[in-house]
RNA sequence: CGGAGUGUAGCUCAGCCUGGUAGAGCACUGUCUUCGGGAGGCAGGGGCCGCAGGUUCAAAUCCUGCCACUCCGACCA
């Protein structure tokens, strides 16, 4: 993409209503702007994250054994009726009326429209275990919208709702999501702990939040100091397998929420123990038969009885995640986006826009990249370096290619990788070569 | 929902106290000189001063009401 055709409008300042760093950064670098309190429109670069990210998402759902499906925005309000849940879930729902009058609201969860579909269809045991997922924009009327993108009311999230005979099948979905999250996260360079969470009125131990570390996280968690280096990668999962041993020794160190958390009776000592704050990027609940009891989602078993079936339920913030990314990675210039998830691969600056022969090896090193299918942002703008270097540093790309008539003169080029600041001299030759294969 | 703030050009803000022709920097348009870390000159364009009402000869400025946004708290399956 060059640049000069390109819609990326990059702030020199701080708009004043941007407090934390991942929302300044990303209104500076272009990625969104506020529509209303907590409801945010992407701007190319933007979207751009956002996709890849929730393209690692659905990836590794799929490759757990979930299906995708998709569900509607706006539900109906006799659904949440039945479950009990339109006069309990307050104002934080967003309720409308369409033109005849009836009651619709505009989805802050879909365990009632999931059940719906799962109760229409599946009426035999042998049909189970199923896990049905979606990524669909949710709403829920917060209070106090904050934090840009990672506490807003309009959200993308992926939920999934897994469907079992009995509590041994629904802790073995379980443990696949919790699996499915370690190798998500992972894959977007993030560290995200798992930490026993509260599971409200419905009691036991199955729900954790996955959280990253973040100094302007939301919430205040503690965990054993060797959370740190412990190796989270979720590589070749066999999800056939029994994952509890896997789960076991790795929920052994503790981490805990803060209201999960009791200081008088904590199994750790305060030396070994780490408070800090984080952000909830991802959340797994099993519920048992919360929902299927109300609304008669029974399935037959083999001796002919009909039960209700176990559920679970798991979302990932993919619209908080680019939030919560930047708010993992960044310095003092700008973003530092994982290669798995920034907007472009590489940021290509011409130091001399206009000048023939810088032109010509910025064009011939362009075209090579795109045919060797790196996504390439070629700033080709006829602007100062200093600013050019800015938003490049800005916007984050993991490698810079900065080619100017000094290097040329010697047929080098210089090669910066932005997240450790290291710059190298490369033949022009060999440029491509070099970003292709990393 | 309680408390505290802020609304003036696309952005950051000054002007308001003490009423009297709407301002600066950046950004934008044209042009010239520059050009390896956010350049300089010249010439321009851009404003229901959040909205409504009131006081006054006169309101961005004073008064009242409303709206929006931000921060702290409570809330957050």
């Amino acid at each position: 993409m060059r640049l000069t055709r390109y819609f990326m409008p990059t702030l020199k300042e701080t708009p004043a209503e941007a407090q934390i760093i991942s929302h300044r950064l990303m209104l500076r670098a272009g990625m969104v702007r506020q529509s209303a309190a907590g409801i945010y429109s992407w701007l190319p670069l933007g979207l751009r994250v956002l996709k890849k990210i929730e393209e690692i998402v659905r990836e590794e759902q799929n490759r757990s054994g979930a299906h995708e499906v998709l569900m509607p925005t706006i539900q109906s309000a006799d659904l949440w009726r039945e479950s009990g849940r339109y006069d309990d879930y307050g104002k934080e729902m967003l309720r409308i009326k369409d033109r005849h009058d009836r009651d619709m609201l505009y989805g802050p969860t879909n365990e009632e429209l999931i059940t719906d579909i799962f109760r229409f269809y599946v009426k035999s045991y042998r049909d189970l275990p199923q896990n049905l997922y979606h990524i669909q924009w949710k709403f829920r009327d917060e209070v106090r919208p904050r934090f840009g993108v990672m506490r807003g009311r309009e959200f993308l999230m992926k939920d999934a709702y897994s469907f079992d005979l009995d509590y041994a099948g629904a802790k073995h979905s379980y443990n696949k999501m919790f699996m499915a999250y370690l190798a998500t996260f992972e894959r977007m360079g993030l560290k995200a702990i798992p930490m026993r969470a509260d599971t409200g009125p419905i009691g036991g131990d199955l729900s954790h939040e996955f959280i990253i570390l973040a100094e302007t996280g939301e919430s205040e968690v503690f965990c054993d100091k060797r959370w740190m280096d412990v190796d989270l990668g979720g590589n070749d999962i066999d999800y056939d397998s029994d994952l509890e041993p896997t789960i076991a020794s790795l929920t052994s160190l503790y981490a805990a929420t803060d209201e999960m958390h009791d200081p008088d009776n904590c199994p750790i000592g305060d030396s070994d123990l780490l408070q800090a704050r984080g952000v909830e990027v991802g959340h797994i609940f099993y519920f048992g038969t919360k929902y299927s009891e109300p609304m008669g989602a029974f399935v037959q078993t083999a001796e002919g009885k009909q039960e209700a079936v176990h559920m679970g339920s798991y979302g990932i913030g993919v619209s908080r995640l680019v939030g919560g990314i930047i708010e993992a990675s960044h310095d003092d210039s700008g973003i530092i986006w994982p290669d798995a998830v920034a907007p472009f691969d590489v940021g290509l600056i011409n130091l001399r826009q206009g000048d023939g022969e810088t032109d010509s090896a910025c064009n011939d090193i362009y075209d090579k990249l795109n045919n060797a299918a790196v996504d390439v942002l070629y700033d080709d703008r006829d602007d100062r370096a200093g600013a050019k270097f800015a938003d490049m540093d800005l916007i984050g790309l993991p490698w810079q290619i900065i080619v100017g008539p000094r290097g040329l003169k010697n047929g080098i080029v210089e090669l910066k990788r932005r997240r450790s600041g290291e710059k190298i001299e490369v033949s022009l030759d060999d440029v491509v070569a070099r970003v292709s294969a990393k």
